[in-house]
DNA sequence: TTCATAATTGACGTTTACGTAAACGTCAAC
DNA sequence: GTTGACGTTTACGTAAACGTCAATTATGAA
């Protein structure tokens, strides 16, 4: 009882077309067996399962599938001589280290949103109190009097909407 | 003494080359002034260097320049009124769980990472103790005994050689 | 049996993000 | 007075990642 999936299972799980999971495969992504007569339907196995999620995951990480399925075959490959994981640890580190870089890149973001959090909160708290008339809870107008001047800072960066679908997490 | 730039200057600064700076400015990312006869040349402000500079990291980041675009006017756009603040609050809200979404794929990747480290050093480790013949320090050969099964863990998932360029950081 | 549903293989179209010439202007240096 | 180094526009080319038909085939329900 191998639990195996047909390729509109994975296309409703992930959110996919079709189309982009035979595509992967042309990419050797994914290597389903066939089944039914003259082996014409395609059959996923688990393994394949975790591999389109790692591709998945992959993407959202800005690589491209070339890249995706670099990685994930070095992780995927044998490594039973002494020197295939001496070289598989090196690979590692260097990963790691871009990975880190990466977290660097996301936390500055974080950072400066949180930023401009604080800076909109108090200057909507200060346009707020000051415009104190008739405020039952409507807390926006428009206050065309102190023009609260935008932060001239620089920006943060954000991730995730680049097929505007469901972004389903791994 | 306003600092400008020339097209070249950031080029080198950010590793691009020049066609991509243009086309940039074609996206409505960058609006250098114009100087010289006819008014041909470009020069970039420290505004523009800015923009530039967090449109590599949102690409780094896997956005698009288009995304890109739209996100980087957002924060650069006027906030004078308290709607205009309610609203840009919603929207930093938004990002900052994207973001924060983003940031639980990175770690647990590094998680993965650090797991694959810890396992292939402990089996590097126990065939290198296995193999005591004349080890003095070049640690790996090819011991064909006890293949040492890999690990059939799934993988991790690494960025950024997109380019394959120097990755200039933010 | 007939109709709908799901699958298949081509094969061409599309969007994004630039690359790559071609052909030319400008200015300093030699 | 020509040679670089640097700049410009126009325009076609390209790789990646699918979308979108079209023309089949198989299966199950009505």
């Amino acid at each position: 009882m191998s639990t195996t999936f047909s390729i509109s299972d994975l296309a409703k799980e992930f959110d996919l077309t079709t189309r982009a999971i035979r595509f992967y495969e042309d990419l050797g992504l994914l290597q389903p067996e066939r089944t039914g007569p003259g082996g014409r339907n395609r059959v996923y196995s688990g393994r394949d399962r975790t591999r389109l999620k790692l591709t998945l995951r992959a993407k959202r990480l800005g690589l491209s599938l070339t890249e995706a399925k670099d990685i994930i075959e070095m992780y995927d490959s044998p490594r039973d001589t002494g020197a295939q994981l001496q070289k598989f640890l090196d690979v590692l580190a260097a990963h790691r280290k871009q990975v880190e870089e990466q977290m660097a890149d996301l936390q500055a973001n974080l950072d400066e949103i949180k930023v401009h959090q604080r800076e909109a909160k108090a200057l909507l708290a200060k346009s707020e109190a000051h415009a104190d008339k008739a405020s039952g809870k409507p807390a926006s107008k428009a206050s065309n009097k102190g023009p609260v001047k935008p932060a001239h800072k620089p920006a943060a960066i954000v991730p995730g909407k680049a097929t505007g679908k469901k972004t389903a997490q791994a």
